[in-house]
RNA sequence: GGGGUCGUAGUUAAGCCUGGUUAUAACGCCGGCCUGUCACGCCGGAGGCCGCGAGUUCAAUUCUCGUCGACCCCGCCA
């Protein structure tokens, strides 16, 4: 039907006669003289109808409208001097049309291709007519050249590319489980997975020595920006490794992807980070360090405090911790902002003190001692215009706010690095964390995390338990986790006393697991990054569903097809479902 | 479950705060002209349940409440 794609014609088919395929971007008719932009995947090329060289074609062509697909036959010239289009890579030539044929006609377009973007909703709704468009069919050529450097770089490295099911079983721990219901076996459901951690351990066992998957997996969870129910990863487990094997396998492959996608060299380093270093420094487990504002614990600097708030925390265990903003011109305003903006993310208060005139203003200076404001000055190093914030809580919720506070400070005062990427592993992370509302230690990784010590070691003291798992971040989104597994049935079992999950419930829920612990498995572990993210990351876009070819509104649904729906009564029946909504 | 932003021709936006006239513009669409354009140009035209429903008012696109939808955030996401 063709002879090239639109994109590629070039100086050399000068003289020859070619056959061109695709849409009808723009078209310029000048009455005796029509320019159509002709479009494919690969770009376009300006196709000319004139009465000089076929004078039927040139009437004919009057009806062409946008978005019609055409099948074109004509000349490829090289343009008449002056007219030559340097911003289209085809710009020095053109096509003078003999011949063409409709292949098939468009009705006017919900929105036009080549404008600025309507709304989301639109897009997805008409999802064909919007990948249609050169930028997006850009996102999704890189998502194309990202599954091969990420096959290309794993096989090369002794990787095994294998599936697992998606139809399995549904487990307790984790995420809330999307569930497809048994018609062979009614009243049963299977689970789609949350990820395929289990079956790639059981590869592990099963002697593969290394896989990786490019994967869906599913969570019935609340969308977010950079959160979608189905999204891809990026599975992978070895064998005979330690926390150091996973870590270099992986920034090889980030490497990859980097240099793949951003087109830039890639071989820096990606330092690493404790979780309580994390923690203490800035908050959170996924630091940005795109900009710094690191947070000080102040805690022994109030010992002696006659300031009520301060006593009341310390008293209480608490700790009050700041930071310090250097170089910024702060009205009263901003600073009355700031201390809103800390309350709705949960603060009971925030202070802010002020350097002026080499004396500390704040309205609670009155209640400081001269040796609390010298200390402070000294920590902070206060110079003049200075202002620190300061929030006294709970260890936990201090950080929390002060975390988040930072990073609001970061983006108000337009402190984050431009044009840099902040890769961070944040390692030695807790084993448990303790579930307030199931009144038990949960995995804060997963329950299959071998601890660094064995668990016997610890008594009672069980937060402490240091895990080896690790995630990796990238300026202060984490794209990427994974950790070292138990893989001894004793180890395991011990996980599962301290996560309260009786023998039976264990069996029941994992049984073939730890089965399998028991025959001869290797010592193992993986990662698991987020393909999406990675990408939305590396593409410097806004949104997960940038990158998804069909995704999801932040309510589950999907615009284009209308799922999810009712289903009729027959297939309830064969299922043996009735449901109680109307 | 909670907090917030948005919803006006096919599309993107303005108007709304401070209620009242024919609801404005650009692109697209329709008709006409145009042989070197490339976001072609010029002339003319059509196109609106101002998301939906209540309320306040003499009068609502404008104010209030509810509702639906999209988005952002908290909770949730091992």
């Amino acid at each position: 039907m063709r002879d090239k794609h639109c994109g590629l014609v070039s100086g050399d088919d000068i003289g020859k006669v070619i056959n061109l395929a695709g849409w009808v971007f723009r078209r310029r008719d000048h009455g005796g003289l029509i320019f159509i932009d002709l479009r494919d995947i690969t770009g376009i090329v300006q196709v000319v109808f004139s009465p000089d060289i076929s004078q039927g074609a040139h009437e004919r062509a009057g009806d062409i409208k946008q978005e019609y697909v055409l099948k074109i036959t004509g000349k490829v010239e090289k343009r008449p001097p002056e007219t030559e289009n340097p911003n289209i890579p085809t710009g020095t030539v053109e096509v003078l049309v003999s011949s063409f044929e409709i292949l098939n006609t468009s009705k006017p377009l919900p929105f036009q291709l080549d404008e600025e973007e309507p709304n989301e909703s639109l897009r997805l709704k008409y999802r064909y007519l919007d990948l249609r468009r050169p930028e997006i069919q850009k996102i999704f050529l890189a998502r194309h050249k990202a599954y091969r450097t990420t096959r290309d770089y794993l096989v090369n490295n002794g990787f095994y590319e294998i599936e697992t099911p998606f139809l399995t079983k549904s487990t307790p721990e984790g995420a809330r489980d999307f569930i497809v219901p048994s018609r062979l076996n009614p009243g049963m459901f299977y689970a789609l997975p949350q990820s395929p951690q289990l079956f790639k351990q059981i590869l592990m066992i099963g002697g593969f020595d290394r896989y990786f998957q490019i994967v869906r997996c599913f969570r019935d969870e609340d969308l977010r920006a950079d959160r979608q129910p189905e999204f891809t990863q990026i599975d992978i487990e070895m064998s005979f490794v330690d926390v150091d094997d996973v870590l270099a396998i992986s920034e090889g492959l980030i490497m990859s992807l980097y240099k793949e996608l951003k087109g830039v060299p890639a071989d820096f380093q990606i330092p690493r980070m404790k979780y309580a270093d994390a923690m203490e420094l800035y908050g959170t487990d996924k630091p940005d360090l795109r900009f710094g504002l690191p947070l000080t614990d102040i805690t022994g600097i109030f010992q002696e405090t006659e300031f009520g708030v301060f006593r009341k925390t310390i008293e209480q265990g608490g700790i009050i911790k700041g930071l310090v903003l250097k170089g910024k011109t702060l009205s009263r305003k901003d600073l009355d902002t700031a201390v809103d903006t800390a309350k709705a993310m949960g603060a009971g208060g925030l202070i802010w003190i002020r350097k002026e005139n080499d004396i500390l203003q704040s309205p609670i200076v009155k209640f400081l001692k001269d040796e609390e404001k010298s200390s402070l000055s000294g920590t902070f190093d206060l110079s003049n215009g200075d202002v620190l914030f300061i929030v006294a809580d709970s260890k936990d919720k201090a950080n929390d706010v002060m975390g988040r506070f930072r990073l609001y400070l970061g983006e108000r005062f337009d402190l984050i690095e431009k044009g840099v990427d902040r890769f961070l592993w944040v390692i030695d992370f807790p084993l448990l964390e303790y579930s307030e509302e199931e009144k038990r230690f949960v995995a804060r990784h997963h329950p299959f995390t071998s601890p660094k010590e064995s668990i016997r070691n610890f008594n009672g003291d069980y937060e402490s338990i240091i895990a080896r798992a690790y995630d990796l971040v990238l300026n202060g989104v984490e794209i990427g986790g994974g950790s070292i597994r138990n893989y001894r049935m004793d180890e395991q079992m011990e996980m599962f006393r301290l996560l309260n999950i009786k023998e039976e419930d264990a069996v029941e829920k994992f049984g073939f697991l730890l089965e399998a612990l028991e025959m001869g498995a290797p010592p193992h572990g993986g990662i698991a990054f987020g393909f999406d993210r990675i990408l939305m990351m590396f593409l410097g876009l806004e949104s997960i569903r940038d990158v998804i070819p069909f995704p999801k509104t932040q309510k589950g649904t999907c615009l284009m097809t209308g799922a999810p729906s009712n289903i009729g009564q027959k297939q309830l029946n064969e299922l043996r479902i009735k449901t109680v909504v109307k």
